[in-house]
RNA sequence: GUCCCGUUCGUCUAGAGGCCUAGGACACCGGGUUUUCAUCCCGGCAACAGGGGUUCGACUCCCCUACGGGAUGCCA
């Protein structure tokens, strides 16, 4: 049996997008799960579009999220000589015709067969002209007009091409470059793949690969062709739906993890399981069981699975990850006098590393803002009274701890016959600005008791 | 237009002819726990695109229609 390489071949046209993200994963599980290689191909012949920017921005990506190539990555720009030969091999078999059609009359030949109802393709008409190569003549290759094109894929069976559905695709242009389907062709070749697992977009671009291979002598490839990416109405996945780079997701504090297992649950499941590591996926997943629709990409879902990474995490990775975030809003965490603490009350407070570490800044900066409605709703002329009176009651504390805190806070309630909410909730509006927080007592804890005490004051100043 | 692929709750999916009173998860709604928020727990809502076959029996097989997507580039 021959090695498992499969290859993820993106054009470096845009910053690494999340169905690229997936594509690559299934690539790269698929190798993995059959102790195969998986390998990156920057597919930059389009001179246009193609920039190094986007293509580190690719390649930086993959790694960061996990997604290494087991090889160096090869850029189908410095392998021109190679495409060229095999151009040449092919003109060499009579497979291959110069062409020296224009644009205006391939754009004309098009608009006739869409006014006649017919499908737009090249009509072959200088294949039997004999034409020399010269400087406007692109290299056509002949497809065979007759038969048919089975194509068998790993998701979908058997899919069948009429070769009649099929015109001559353009091999080199005409100033001698070769075009995205000859470059794939021969790299694929080159690289030894053995499957190719791309989007779905690529299904009817195959029956035409397979005719070049075919020209070429090459041996046939394994496809799988996934589903769509898709936004939720139902177009595929585009900036005007979500943030489609990858890097849009983790700058917003989602795991590598919860993204990956957010992808891969995308089109595929396994029972009844929804958390799955790469180690899980590289385990259970199956190529045979990918969905055939497309499928939408649902944040919601991803910000549960997030959730719960989130909360697989042990205290030390966790604040490794969070640190980034707090400091990206100018936060310490050192600065704080337990974080172990203030972590494991605070780390349920967001689905995203982001959203935790903006819950974290009241433990580390002043309250700015506070929540109106709730002011209104919790601080009146009594309100003010207990804030007065707990101001008094904790300055006087010596021992400032959780349970300490507690007690105080208890007792002051019950002597004065006041309910709970309506003592707490002022307390936690000085303190946070909101009237969300852990528990009271471990609040007070954590902010401290000087900084308790000032916001006290400066939220009773700010009243009166 | 033509070719190709597809179509189960709002979303991701389970379902390989009787196990389906169509299961799970997310979301949503309700309840409980929590002094608040979040977590957590319990409960609820909610789908086989439509029509024909085949069969004793169809979500599952076949055909048609509808709808969606993709491809139809000297882009990849």
């Amino acid at each position: 049996m021959t090695k498992v390489i499969t290859r993820f071949a993106p054009s470096p046209t845009g910053t690494l997008h999340i169905g690229g993200v997936r594509t690559a994963l299934f690539n790269y599980v698929y190798a993995k799960q059959n102790d195969g290689l998986f390998l990156v191909r920057i597919e930059d012949t389009d001179k246009d579009r193609s920039t190094k920017e986007f293509e580190k921005n690719i390649l930086d990506s993959l790694s960061s999220i996990g997604l290494s190539p087991d090889k160096e990555p090869i850029n189908q720009s410095e392998r021109n000589d190679i495409y060229v030969a095999a151009a040449e091999k092919i003109i060499a078999s009579g497979k291959g015709y110069w062409c020296d059609c224009s644009k205006e009359t391939l754009d004309e030949m098009r608009k006739d067969q869409e006014a006649a109802g017919k499908k737009p393709m090249y009509d072959g008409r200088s294949r039997n002209l004999g034409l020399e190569r010269s400087e406007n003549t692109v290299l056509r290759l002949a497809t065979p007009e007759d038969g048919e094109i089975v194509v068998k894929d790993l998701i979908r069976g058997e899919v069948m091409f009429q070769n009649s559905e099929l015109d001559d695709l353009i091999l080199l242009r005409s100033d001698g470059t070769p075009t995205y389907h000859l470059c794939n062709v021969v790299d694929d070749y080159e690289q030894n793949v053995s499957t190719v697992i791309r989007g779905e977009d690529h299904l009817s671009n195959t029956p035409r690969q397979i005719h070049i291979q075919n020209a070429l002598g090459y041996p046939s490839l394994e496809y799988a062709h996934l589903p769509l990416v898709l936004g939720p109405d139902k177009k595929r996945l585009s900036k005007r739906h979500a943030a489609t780079s990858l890097e849009e997701y983790k700058a917003e504090g989602y795991l590598d993890s919860a993204i990956l297992n957010t992808l891969g649950r995308l089109g595929w499941s396994k029972g009844d399981q929804e958390v799955f590591y790469m180690k899980d996926l590289i385990k259970n997943f199956n190529i045979h069981e990918v969905q055939k629709a497309g499928a939408i990409f649902d944040i919601t879902k991803l910000d549960w699975l997030n959730s719960q990474h989130l909360s697989n995490l042990n205290l030390e990775d966790f604040k490794n990850h969070l640190i980034p975030f707090l400091e990206e809003i100018s936060i310490d965490i050192n600065d704080h006098f337990n974080t172990d603490a203030l972590i494991n009350a605070m780390k349920s407070s967001s689905n995203t590393l982001q959203g935790i570490a903006t819950e974290l800044r009241p433990y580390f900066l002043d309250v700015e803002n506070y929540d109106q409605k709730a002011i209104s709703k919790f601080i009146d002329d009594k309100g003010m009274q207990i804030l007065n009176d707990l101001l008094d009651i904790l300055s006087k504390l010596t021992q400032w701890d959780e349970n300490n805190l507690d007690h105080a806070l208890k007792s002051y309630q019950t002597e004065n016959n006041y309910s709970v909410p309506q003592v707490n909730q002022p307390i936690r509006i000085a303190l946070t600005g909101s009237t969300k927080s852990p528990s009271l007592g471990l609040t007070l804890y954590l902010v401290g008791q000087k900084n308790s005490l000032d916001r006290l004051t400066k939220l009773i100043n700010s009243l009166s």
